[in-house]
RNA sequence: GGAGAGGUGGCUGAGUGGUUGAAAGCGCUCCCCUGCUAAGGGAGUAAGGGUUAAUAGCCCUUCGAGGGUUCGAAUCCCUCCCUCUCCGCCA
């Protein structure tokens, strides 16, 4: 959410932030709400103020044994009007906390301005894509012939965008959240955290995927539902919802391995093949919670902390930048990793990392004191894959394959691996 | 699933219809005393919002959430959520 102080001082400029994302946000239907509320807000609370001054003197009265009959009429018809303010009030404050709710993050000056994923812009590229002395398959074909990768049996058992892992691919998998998660803990200072998959739905509208995203989540079917989590990023964000945490203890930083579960709303035909796009995924998050003058340096050790990860693995990938129209809706600034895929002869997304600002927290009620003022302050919250394990099984499985259709397992991995020297047929 | 207890400020915890936005304690801040890491004395200390030049005043809201009763609700009634204890069941 965007401060509503500014909303209402800076319409303008918060307008032309918007419009670079494509983003229309009526800044005069708000203005003209805003008054409304205003001249409403200052009825009810005078009507408040004189029903609150009418009680205190009936309760004098009574205790002296005045004769309060008159007084009880007067108070009864103010109540009568105050009823009518209040609900007058309700209804247009609703309205304003519905724009509210819709209004993506302010952009940051870096973002670049474009329509979709085209006009990202590469910030840095590491690794060199391998050269292979054969026509590479990609992990459908490998998977297949290794006997380990399965789609007709997740179709079977619960339809498509499923899979099946078997034998030392589905440990190469385990061994990967295995390795990221003793990474980010051992080197990199976060605390490993267990976390619920099933959510309510405050915490989705905290981090920002209600009310907007609804069609994207699994919900399930009591009432009130829960929603499976689309990312760790929501169960672990909310660790610090309506907290006020001391500076002393800042910044925060979570990392938590969990399945991610999204409908894939909208992507008919978009990914259809393989595990690059299913709707469940296994994903180690990294999230940090930091002081507002922090947090962008803090984008970019974060992101860091993900690159690491693809470094050690030795897979190649480039960072880019995430121009206007392709950021996240609550996002300030997001820069994605991108892993080369063999198969695909192309970079394929396997982290984003973003700096939310304190977009997140004036949802979460997240704040933290700050010594200079000594309030309570909105903190800024940060998130980034460190890394989906899913892809970076994929990427392994491609990056590493042989001529054979066997795949060997990198170094860093081999701790994890027992006596798997190779995967192999 | 059954029975019971409870959800109050940064924390602990009083408070069953009228100056209670809320006792007390802890914590924190400031001051005083004390020549020394101790102790004592005093003062202050919730958040959000409106009005305003104002971080001055004044006002409104908030005691789990939402409804209701009432001139007036932390206090009474209803619904829901959550926590704890015991029993049952269960990985």
């Amino acid at each position: 959410m965007i401060d509503p102080k500014s909303l209402r001082t800076s319409a303008k400029e918060i307008a032309a932030n918007l419009a670079r994302r494509n983003f229309e946000f009526d800044a005069e239907s708000y203005n003209v709400l805003e008054s409304e509320r205003k001249t409403l807000q200052v009825d009810v609370e005078k009507l408040r103020a004189e029903r609150n001054a009418g009680a205190k003197a009936i309760g004098r009265a009574k205790a002296q044994g005045d004769d309060i009959a008159p007084m009880l009429a007067a108070a009864e018809d103010l109540g009568g009007k105050l009823g009518d303010a209040e609900a007058k009030l309700q209804s247009v404050q609703a309205m304003i906390t519905d724009i509210e709710l819709g209004l993506p993050n302010l952009l940051h000056e870096d973002v670049p301005v474009g329509l979709d994923e085209g006009d990202n812009e590469e910030c840095k590229q590491w690794g060199e894509p391998p050269q292979f002395d054969f026509i590479p398959k990609d992990h459908v074909d490998l998977g297949e012939h290794l006997e380990m990768l399965d789609f007709d049996s997740a179709a079977k058992i619960s339809g498509s965008r499923f899979s099946v892992m078997r034998g030392p691919l589905a440990r190469l998998h385990r061994a990967l959240i295995q390795f990221m998660l003793d990474i980010h803990t051992t080197e990199h200072g976060y605390l490993e955290t267990y976390v619920p998959y099933l959510v309510n739905s405050d915490a989705l509208v905290g981090t920002g995927q209600l009310p907007k995203f609804e069609n994207d989540q699994f919900k399930t079917t009591g009432d009130p539902p829960f929603y499976l989590i689309p990312t760790a990023e929501v169960p672990v964000t909310n660790l610090v919802r309506e907290n006020i945490t001391e500076a002393s203890e800042l910044p925060l930083r979570y990392v938590a391995h969990t399945p991610c579960f999204r409908s894939e709303a909208g992507s008919y035909g978009k990914d259809t093949r393989g595990m690059i796009r299913q709707h469940q995924f296994e994903k180690v998050e990294l999230v940090q919670m930091v002081e507002p003058d922090k947090s962008s340096d803090a984008l970019e050790e974060l992101t860091g902390h993900a690159e690491v990860i693809l470094e050690r693995l030795g897979l190649p990938y480039r960072r880019v930048i995430l121009c206007s129209g392709d950021v996240g809706f609550g996002s300030h600034k997001t820069y994605d990793l991108e892993v080369w895929l063999p198969g695909q002869n192309a970079y394929r997304e396997i982290s984003s990392c973003s700096n939310y600002l304190d977009f997140q927290a004036r949802r979460m009620q997240a704040r933290w004191r700050n010594p200079e003022t000594g309030n309570p302050e909105f903190l800024h919250t940060l998130n980034g894959s460190g890394v989906a394990a899913g892809r970076a099984l994929i990427a392994i499985m491609e990056n590493y394959q042989m001529s054979d259709g066997s795949i060997s397992i990198p170094s860093v991995l081999k701790p994890y691996m027992g006596d798997f020297k190779k995967i192999s047929k």
